[in-house]
DNA sequence: ATTAGCACTCGAGCTGGTTGAGTGCTAACA
DNA sequence: TGTTAGCACTCAACCAGCTCGAGTGCTAAT
């Protein structure tokens, strides 16, 4: 990206944020009035002409003002955006927005999600710790009829899962016992992950076993961990969403309702997030979300189990003030994860 | 409800018929040519006029033709309506569709809904059987840190709950089994209701009680099953809705949203269902569903356990393609859970 | 380099006219 | 007496034309 001079730099940011107060095109009189640099609507026109040109701004037709195009999004937050801190009475406020004690993780989750929603006034995304990376606590199976069994197993932060396996042999539950007491020795303290691994190493030397409890622990829990689990997104807030006047038309509402239907597009974009370290922005087509963009953030805990957390809003949202609450909350969680598993 | 005479019983669902097809209003031209009761315009408006009079019909305004009411269409459902059976061919191709082996209890339902709604191009609604009303089969404790810890319950049917409990003194992994152990002999079979009754019975007993481990296997599932479980609701096709001409106004849409977002109004109506037998339709305003409809069936096994699943579509559906799809999915639901309790 | 001035553009909103579907009423008819 | 043809009336929807005002781009003066 080219550099902008400080006079340009500073009426991009006027636009910028007065689109993001008013939804509405912003023209060069507003903004020679509104903002005190002494400059006629002229001189802001020529400025604007050029930021037009570099594809910063564009004007939905001739006698309209200019809006921020996503390009002009971009730049201003990466280049112009201030994030502030929250004050220390806010952060007091949020903390004590959540009440998490003696609630399971599912509700801690969607709980979260209402907050942030509800904080932010738009929609709040979390998504629920890939299970594959979460640390392996305890394995339960039960029979549920011949030849069909129900494996549970929970994370060190109490995470449940369940999934039906068919055994080829019924085995009575005194086994099953036996044989989730063997693999609660053999697999405790292991990632998910570790665990398969584990479990494809040992398979392979299958031949030379004797022991025959050994063999059906290790071909069932291999049968209840094979296939991927897919992550467990909450969303809240959609309706909020749709009071935004950039949704106001049926057509974009169906397309926006539609979009977190199907959850699987937040799914991806969350999942790309989880890579990276503290808050990040994804702006409007670079995702699939037209008109939408989603700040993110990561959440762990000392053990390694990492979710994300964020809220798809407008493009035009305010990011100085959702920023830190998206970052607040992640921490927040992080350090409610911890006490959990401790 | 007054009786009408055969002419316009006719007539009357004429009109229904019609504004099912197009969600137009329906004029007195249309049904005097499309439909061959050899009657004048004329004649038809003068039953239309008294139809009005009952408060079946109204005319959205002047020079449009009429609509049904709520009433207008209750008598239709009522009255009128005749539902055909599915034949051998439809019925062999929907219960192919549905295919449940080896999912778990919750893809089910979603798996369910997802194709109730597919097809009857609604919402699809599948609450998943009250878990107060299901037999117990399992109990187990995970122990997650200092004094709180992690039950597990499953019913017949493989449905998993859980939850975070707090022990008063912390009990370690092997006493916890212990406390299982005794627990899983004592409350095999009963429904969580019967084991609330018998905990609640056995409490009162306390006083007497010698026995340490039985004393604590008491109050800590006493606290695991003491507060209502409440009911998951699995909602799909939200979108489909929006494509139905009556929800085509920014303010219908953002109505019908908020309305599938709070889930309450929906669980509160299939709660409502729960009671009666077969299957039950709920019109309009009846229900909070401005414009809606709620076609719903319960379903259940042998040993009881209760669930029901619906659709909800606008007013204007056509019930008798819908209603024998909800019937027959209901049934094939209960007896998949039959089998699966085996 | 900045700005005042001005012609120009274009959407929003208002008006008035036309059209066509549909009604209610009345009088004639079987 | 029930049915129907005829007719005047109503009203939403559509369209064309109009004005208004916000905002632009360009040019010439400062």
């Amino acid at each position: 990206m080219a550099e902008l001079n400080e006079r340009s730099q500073k009426i991009l940011e006027a636009i910028v944020k007065d689109y993001i107060a008013s939804a509405e095109p912003v023209g060069s009189r507003a903004i020679s009035r509104r903002h005190h640099f002494n400059l006629s609507p002229a001189s802001v026109r020529n400025v604007m002409a050029d930021l037009e040109e570099m594809g910063l701004l564009c004007s939905p037709h001739t006698s309209a003002g200019r809006i921020p195009t996503e390009k002009g999004f971009q730049y201003y937050i990466d280049s112009l955006l201030q994030i502030r801190d929250l004050s220390d009475k806010e952060k007091k406020q949020l903390r004590s927005s959540y009440r998490f004690s003696g609630m399971k993780m599912e509700d801690i989750m969607q709980e979260v999600g209402r907050i942030l929603s509800g904080l932010s006034k738009y929609a709040g995304l979390v998504m629920v710790p890939k299970f594959a990376t979460t640390v392996f606590r305890q394995i339960e199976f039960v029979r549920l009829s011949h030849g069909r069994l129900l494996v549970i197993y929970v994370s060190e932060t109490g995470l449940v899962q369940n999934k039906v396996i068919s055994a080829t042999a019924d085995i009575d539950q005194r086994e099953l016992e036996k044989i989730s007491n063997y693999l609660n020795r053999e697999l405790n303290g292991l990632t998910i992950n570790q665990v398969r691994e584990k479990l494809k190493k040992e398979m392979q030397d299958e031949m030379t076993l004797y022991d025959q409890l050994r063999k059906r622990a290790l071909s069932l829990s291999f049968a209840a961990l094979q296939d991927e689990i897919e992550d467990q997104l909450y969303v809240t807030g959609t309706s909020l969403m749709l009071e935004q006047p950039e949704f106001s038309s049926p057509d974009q509402m169906r397309r926006l309702i539609q979009t977190f239907e199907s959850k699987k597009i937040l799914i991806d974009l969350l999942d790309r997030s989880q890579s990276a370290q503290g808050v990040q922005i994804f702006i409007g087509s670079e995702v699939d979300l037209k008109g939408c963009s989603l700040i993110s953030a990561n959440f762990s805990n000392r053990k390694g189990a990492i979710g994300a957390l964020g809220v798809v809003g407008p493009m035009r949202m305010d990011y100085s003030q959702v920023v830190p609450i998206v970052d607040f909350t992640a921490q927040l969680v992080s350090r409610v994860l911890d006490r959990e598993a401790e």
